[in-house]
DNA sequence: GACTGGAACTAACCTATGATACCACAACGG
DNA sequence: CCGTTGTGGTATCATAGGTTAGTTCCAGTC
């Protein structure tokens, strides 16, 4: 399970051995529960074992913004790391296994080791990308556009990580939680989606996407997987 | 100049004096002049000294979207450190003075001292929170409130750095920057600041921003400044 | 087989924002 | 003194997407 952490960086085997020895503590999540709430202080980083999750900010009325996603491998949290008081809450979009892993340790693991600094670093690096990847979305591209874009990352993240192939995947998202994470309203993403089955695109039931037409969905999208970074050599420490 | 640099953080006097010997080469760059254009290899994270600059990525049919704004004392291009192809290009706003510190250095810097790594690291992890606030803003504010949002985001910001007081500060960005910012069309922006001036918020002329109604502003774009980490004490390294 | 509860899906109407086009003004140069 | 250029400002119309209020379609389950 743990082998994930390290299958994010090329670390030497006593590095990879130290990973292997943290102290985590699994636990599981019913669909839609909070793991975190943003207002106390975390002491834990966690990685996605099992399940999807998500990170998301509320606003007055109710309001909800997904900020982002989370498939199994990824490590949502490192962030608290350095800033102890998250900025967001983070909930299950599925039923998830989440393992937790003490701060503390974390950061002794990190202060000894600049190559596992910089692994967990790049990490946060890559998920300020995103992050940068949906600001473009949600300022400038149009509902279809957007929904198309959200469903290449998804997808190629998901193969990277094993869990897809033949552009089939599990799309365990809602059309309500797709509207929170696109800055649209559940009416507009069903209408959405139908453009875009309609157009030939992609096929969605029960809870399988089927993308139809990967060239077509990318074109317009205007796609470039390139921050994603799934292909990188990571950056050799220089020490 | 370079102080900036350690102002950032609470670090030991050996690792000031570390930092103050960086090897820097400062350049000046005319307003609308692109500072980094994001295709080729960065080989040098940047610090602004003096003027505004932003992060920004272009579409197809030359829609912009900018994705941060930075102000004297900021480092904008750290992400570079550890993901050598930058996913944006970076321009001047304003004229502007930016000094550039090789990678390789740094990252011997960072390498050697688990606190300038990590202080360095905090400041990636601040710009990924402000990504957070954009994104809700972009997805889940109408106009106004995401106006008044940045509004205070850049007046808390220009604060903390000792460049704006008395609810007033510069503020050298044009409607259609305005708008690129903020996911809108220059026009909108334009009505939208009407609005706001109608209502007593805020009055802008000539480059001057005054916050006429912290309060009101605030309230409206439901503003809590806690993701911008203006206050917090640094994490204190574990080694 | 009827009943429930949660999705997905639709339709009607409304509004915030976009698109286009134009005017006003100030700074600047010849 | 007159053009030119950049920027702010406005009006008019068009539309993507929001709002409200449903209906349909299941998968359980009693």
């Amino acid at each position: 399970m743990i082998r994930r952490l390290g299958s994010a960086a090329r670390l030497s085997t006593t590095e990879q051995h130290a990973l292997r020895k943290l102290p985590v503590a699994t636990r599981t999540f019913e669909a839609q529960q909070d793991i975190i709430y943003g207002d106390g202080t975390s002491l834990h980083s966690c990685v996605v074992l099992d399940g999807w999750t998500c990170c998301y900010q509320l606003l007055t009325e109710g309001k909800r913004q997904i900020l982002s996603i989370h498939v199994p491998g990824d490590m949502p949290d490192l962030q608290g790391l350095h800033l102890p008081q998250p900025d967001f809450s983070m909930a299950a979009i599925t039923r998830a296994v989440v393992a937790f892993v003490p701060h503390t340790t974390l950061r002794q693991l990190s202060d000894g080791s600049p190559t596992i600094a910089a692994a967990l670093w790049r990490e946060t690096l890559i998920t300020a990308a995103i992050h940068r990847a949906w600001i473009t979305s949600l300022g400038r591209r149009d509902a279809r556009q957007r929904f198309a874009h959200l469903i290449c990352e998804l997808y190629l993240r998901l193969e990277a990580a094993g869990l897809a192939s033949d552009h089939t995947m599990w799309m365990p998202l809602r059309q309500p939680d797709l509207a929170d994470a696109l800055g649209l309203t559940s009416v507009h993403v069903n209408r959405t989606m139908r453009a875009l089955r309609l157009e030939g695109l992609i096929d969605l039931r029960s809870r399988q996407l089927v993308i139809q037409d990967w060239a077509g969905l990318r074109a317009l999208a205007a796609f470039n997987p390139q921050y994603l970074r799934l292909l990188d050599q990571v950056v050799s420490s220089s020490a």
